[in-house]
DNA sequence: AGAATAGTGTCTGTCAGACAGTATGGG
DNA sequence: CCCATACTGTCTGACAGACACTATTCT
């Protein structure tokens, strides 16, 4: 009977059919009150020219997990790493790539816009696209569908969590989140409802700092490092 | 310039390395109070002999999705297809495998446990392994994270849904709904709050028959078809 | 009749929705 | 001083928790 040291000396990865293997994310941010997701042209077959989401091969040498796949790209699109990064979905099919069998693994983030800006603004094939163009985009692949999961994700935890703020720059205040949350629900909120869950949420602490928006001066929040994200046990807005 | 039908006919999918992919599913039911978890004896290196999660690689002619692959590895070791199933996360990384950098789509279901026993009875490589058990069971790979990721999971679901219905038999009574909440909770839960949330679900309808278990009987429910899962915008059980 | 299980009535507490009311700062 | 925006007070309604109560069936 064969050792396990024995089989691993002779195993040859090669010898079974393997799936085309991907790491793609779906980067959401805010801008002038609206949803927008990264899209990025693409330069090489398949769907040369098309848009589609920010994401590539895994390297076997360099990254550890999908996540660190889905870090990488995501900096060479960005010149950061976004502020909030989870799981979604993996697609797979014979039929979703023209190359074969395939399969990805997704990732959902979020980040400030400002904090990419600086980086975007000096590229050509990275764009910002608002969720509410996206209908009028040919998009590469499965993407529309991935953006869909993404969304449906994200505004069901915005339903029961702060999350919008990962939206957000470092500083912001109360309205800004409450704008972020709307954007994101496409409905108002009550804002009496979200500065509750604000200060019930413990994730905040006040900067001391405020700013002005037109009439009186609003203050200036950031969120306190290291706290989890707080679960909410009801959701707004329930139907 | 080459063009995609070019492109594609040249494409070697072999010409990239690639991770070694596989597809595990954590399976649960509910047999005398417990909640269980599916467990296979590996007959095959690496983890020889150890008990591990029903799974294995993709057949690129036979499954059209990783869905599939997780419904006929299921189907060898049960005999049947879950009621319930859902993507869980997918793990990944170079040092989870001992045979070289991989990745696992995983899946998460529920099933009644009288629905898999005639077939379960039959094989001695399959076991249900009652989750309280686990700490005292090597497992191969990540399969232990993995089944903590998927208890959390199910945990969650079980506050805001009916989902533990789907560990039960196609009819059934109130009472065993309780008794499967509590199970996967760990805790009771006031039966006046599953009731009212039995009747505002809509799921269900009343066979008509009735069941004794001791004292009086208790009406026997069943799943409408076609309706999808409930969620409730509160949680069981808020801390 | 008594025991055990099935199922209901109803009070309290929590928190979202609604919206009126107060505070602050720029013209 | 006016007004826009920031922020607070407080009432209502939905629904979970708690637990006492009634109903049914077996011995």
């Amino acid at each position: 009977m064969e050792s396990e040291e024995q089989y691993l000396k002779n195993y040859d990865a090669s010898r079974f059919p393997s799936p085309i293997v991907t790491v793609d994310s779906v980067l959401f941010t805010l801008h002038e009150k609206q949803l927008c997701v990264l899209l990025v042209k693409r330069s090489q077959h398949p769907f040369q020219g098309l848009w589609g989401l920010p994401g590539g091969f895994i390297d076997l040498q360099q990254d550890n997990s999908t996540q660190a796949t889905a870090t990488r790209k995501l900096a060479e699109k960005t010149g950061i790493t976004p502020s909030w990064l989870e799981q979604l979905e993996t697609f797979s099919g014979p039929n979703r790539d023209p190359r074969g069998w395939s399969i990805t693994a997704t990732w959902f983030a979020l980040i400030a816009w400002e904090a990419c800006q600086p980086h975007i603004a000096t590229v050509s094939d990275v764009q910002w696209c608002p969720v509410a163009n996206l209908e009028s985009e040919a998009l590469a692949f499965d993407h529309a569908t991935i953006i869909a999961s993404a969304l449906q994700r994200l505004r069901q935890k915005t339903m029961y969590s702060l999350l919008p703020v990962y939206c957000l720059p470092d500083t912001f205040t109360q309205t800004q989140l409450q704008e972020a949350t709307e954007a994101i629900l496409g409905q108002p909120v009550q804002r009496k409802s979200l500065i509750r869950r604000f200060e019930a949420s413990g994730m905040f602490e006040d900067t001391g700092q405020s700013v002005a928006t037109g009439a009186r001066k609003a203050r200036l929040w950031r969120r306190k490092p290291n706290i989890p994200v707080h679960l909410f046990s009801r959701n707004l807005l329930p139907e």
